[in-house]
RNA sequence: AGCGAGGUGGGGUAGUCUGGAUAUCCCGUCGGGCUCAUAACCCGGAGAUCGAUGGUUCAAAUCCAUCCCUCGCUACCA
């Protein structure tokens, strides 16, 4: 038995919005996989992660909703809290039912006064060590008239181009001409989130971390685990390596976050960036996990040390990080960085001696980063994007989380991105996991009930030997193994698959057996046929042990209906071929192990949920720790529900007309976009840039008397001013046609 | 347009880094069997010039070059 310490590193999500299927598939399945293996291989296994609280995105939220940024932040940590729970993570065990010091689980937050001390007290170790450096910056402050104000963030800043003069340039870059720029530059810039505020360039001091330092010591590792790491995440850290490393701004002048813990009037109002600070959850959680969890544990508060340091022979606790794609860099090269930085601080160097690889006594760099590809929601096609919002809390309200778990296995993204949709969903479950091992599994309980046993005893009792089954076991055995390697490996879907032939494999010697037949009128040959039976009997209890860290729901029901004591989740991988263990049987009556899935109940459910969910962004937003996007996507924050109504005299400020479409170009610089020239009745006409590429040819669309919008401001896309806005119905599912005039009427007619 | 990923039988995929013989598996399909089981199970067949072209090599899905196409992110949008 296998006794090593391992720490399983969950990418912490954004509280700023619920999980979807995708951040499920990419983030939160795999590593409660891997934990439930790595723990039934008797692994010491602690898990951490939580949400991660801090940023601009979720202060846009709060000012939107008018709310606290904590009300936003306790929200969402507790709906996925409570998601992550339903679908059968292990968070919840703090303390592993082995003994804590096996380890445990912690979902923790950043907004935790532990964790911020913790930040605090690294970010000191670092500035002292001198991996700091300081430099002023020119940023945009709005100025609050009744004193004070804040700075702005460069994307919450629109203004008028230094380079073409067209306004609603926004902070780094123009859409009308293409220019980049400091966002200083801009001219008469104003705030987005209150337009009406005076905005003026401050200096400010701000902290880098000096990434650079480390380039050599990085190079060193990823080299050393090239052999390991998948070939997304060697491609992702060389392009970084290869660019060479620079100091990165670890301070921003935002109040919502942990506070610069340096003296001086310079740090009031600044935060640690949140990149700089979430990331280490993945250290602070493991101590406050020791702390709060782990009074019995030998080393009492220090226990946190033995998932986090090399011993003295030099032994490492295996490091697993399990994120999504965009992550990757944050874990491979700045999370690395910190972790040497902190290490270089605590052995006394400074920023003069070289950064050396972790050695006895240090904290360790990662054994592992298994990053996924996205599940896509809103992809391919043939995609109902509508259909593919399906946010984690509604579908575990309505299916069981191991038909999820084992239909995101079967589809994870392993390699490349892959897509959720429903028939694909329905089919797999139906036809692979209950028709193959669903189905099995009942077979040999109905079979099994049908043979004759004494009170409390098992049916199989007289069969339990037999010279034929040494063949079976051995097979069963081997396939064992090789679902061991995959899962070693971090492929599940590979393992997963493995299993289903497990299950397969049992359906064979079902039908070569045929114990129906001597269950009718026993013939020659009926022991060997029931010693068969027997046997599936003992393949069904080790699919039970082995689809455990999979499917944990059906995994227990499977172990109680086998009438077997206690949890499965506490019963160790090897058990599974333990051959010689005693028969048992329950005396209740056999249930299938899950139920048919319906398609077409399903798509009018789903589809009569598409009605009323108020989320217009419903592409996927893998709004991860550290990914960009996530706070551009959820600026609109959740859109209240229901339909707000807009007063009779605003919908008559919309001018509508008729226009002919005389000619349709491409957009010299845009992909989506066609330059259109309209007859609007004027003598010049206008012109429109319309997003129609996917949807009409230009010979489609010329000829055609279409309505538009009048008096919609003139605004340049990419350097086309468009006049206005051609109307068109969207279905959804990616139909988009042109609303056009019953018949003839001329151009610049008013459309009432 | 910038960045990233990918094109393998009807659909979905493995294999590609580390070249090697009949290219993997699942679904579907066709034929047969079974009838214990949730329209389930078992056996067999058909079906792929591995996106295109050129190159390196005794040997290319795999390495190199060029091109085509798709997807995602960013930009933008009916």
């Amino acid at each position: 038995m296998s006794d090593e310490y391992v720490l399983v590193c969950v990418a912490w999500p954004y509280a700023n919005g619920p999980l979807h299927l995708g951040h499920v598939a990419g983030c939160y399945l795999p590593p409660d996989i891997q934990f439930r293996f790595e723990r039934a291989l008797g692994n010491r296994v602690l898990m951490v992660s939580g949400s991660d609280e801090h940023g601009t995105p979720i202060t846009v939220t709060a000012e939107q909703q008018g709310i606290s940024p904590q009300a936003v932040v306790d929200t969402f940590h507790a709906i996925n809290t409570k998601a992550l729970h339903d679908l059968g993570c292990m968070w919840s065990s703090n303390v592993d039912s082995r003994g804590v010091e096996y380890g445990g689980a912690l979902f923790n937050r950043t907004s935790d006064p532990d964790h911020k001390a913790l930040v605090q007290t690294n970010f000191q170790a670092l500035e002292q060590a001198g991996l700091f450096e300081r430099k002023t910056m020119e940023q945009y402050f709005e100025v609050d008239p009744s004193g004070g104000g804040r700075f702005l963030p460069d994307r919450y800043v629109e203004g008028t181009c230094p380079a073409c003069d067209e306004s609603g340039a926004r902070g780094d870059q123009c859409d009308a001409c293409g220019a980049t720029y400091e966002a200083v530059e801009l001219k008469s810039p104003i705030s987005k989130m209150n337009p009406d505020a005076k905005v003026e360039i401050r200096e400010t001091e701000h902290l880098f971390y000096r990434l650079d330092l480390f380039q050599e010591a990085l190079e060193q590792h990823a080299a050393d685990r090239h052999p390991y790491w998948k070939s997304n995440v060697r491609a992702m850290t060389k392009q970084w390596l290869d660019m060479g490393l620079r100091p990165r701004a670890v301070t921003r002048d935002l109040d919502w976050g942990i506070s610069v813990p340096l003296e001086g009037e310079t740090w009031n109002g600044k935060c640690v960036y949140v990149w700089f600070e979430a990331v280490q959850g993945y250290f602070t959680c493991a101590n406050i996990w020791a702390e709060r969890f782990a009074s019995e544990h030998p080393d009492g508060t220090d226990a946190w040390k033995r998932w986090w340091t090399m011993d003295e022979e030099g032994r490492s606790p295996r490091h697993l990080y399990f994120l999504g794609k965009d992550n990757i860099p944050f874990h491979t090269i700045i999370w690395p960085a910190i972790i040497l930085g902190l290490n270089h601080a605590k052995n006394g160097r400074t920023a003069d001696e070289p950064v050396v690889l972790p050695g006895p006594g240090d904290y360790v760099l990662e054994t592992n980063v298994p990053a996924m590809e996205y599940l896509m929601l809103a992809g391919g096609q043939f995609s109902k994007s509508r259909k593919h919002a399906v946010w984690l809390p509604s579908f575990l309200e309505r299916y069981d989380p191991d038909t999820l778990r084992y239909y995101l296995t079967m589809n994870m993204p392993e390699n490349h991105d892959t897509d959720f949709n429903w028939p694909d969903f329905v089919e797999k479950v139906n036809a692979e996991l209950i028709a193959a091992y669903g189905n099995f599994v009942h077979r040999v309980l109905t079979l099994g009930d049908r043979l004759p046993r004494e009170a409390g005893k098992s049916p199989f009792e007289p069969y339990a030997s037999d010279e034929t089954l040494s063949v079976h076991q051995r097979r069963v055995e081997e396939m064992l193994e090789e679902v061991t390697g995959s899962l070693k490996a971090h492929r599940f879907k590979e393992a997963l698959r493995g299993l289903m032939n497990v299950a397969q494999y049992g359906n064979q010697i079902l039908q070569s057996a045929a114990p129906w037949k001597h269950l009718k009128e026993p013939q020659d040959g009926h022991e060997e046929s029931f010693a068969t039976l027997g046997f599936c009997w003992r393949i069904a209890r080790f699919l039970s042990i082995t689809t455990q860290p999979f499917l944990p729901m059906s995994a227990q029901r499977l172990w109680q209906a086998l009438g077997q004591a206690g949890q499965v989740e506490h019963v160790l991988w090897e058990e599974s071929v333990a051959w010689e263990t005693p028969f048992t049987w329950s005396d209740a009556p056999p249930t299938p192990l899950f139920d048919r899935l319906d398609l077409e109940e399903i798509l009018a459910t789903e589809e009569g949920l598409v009605e009323h969910d108020p989320s217009e962004d419903t592409s996927a937003v893998h709004g991860v720790k550290g990914g960009k996007k996530s706070g551009g996507k959820n600026m609109k924050g959740e859109a209240p529900e229901g339909i707000e109504y807009v007063d009779f005299d605003t919908f008559m400020k919309v001018n509508l007309r008729v226009g002919k479409i005389i000619k349709v170009e491409d957009h010299p610089n845009a992909d989506k976009l066609y330059v259109v020239r309209l007859d609007d009745g004027t003598e010049n006409g206008r012109t429109i840039c319309a997003g129609l590429k996917a949807y009409y040819a230009p010979s489609e669309m010329e000829g055609k008397l279409v309505v538009f919008v009048e008096n919609l401001a003139p605004r340049p896309l990419r350097g086309v001013t468009s006049e206005g806005m051609m109307l068109a119905a969207d279905d959804g599912d990616g139909n988009v046609r042109l609303i056009t005039v019953d018949g003839d009427v001329s151009t610049g007619s008013t459309v009432r």
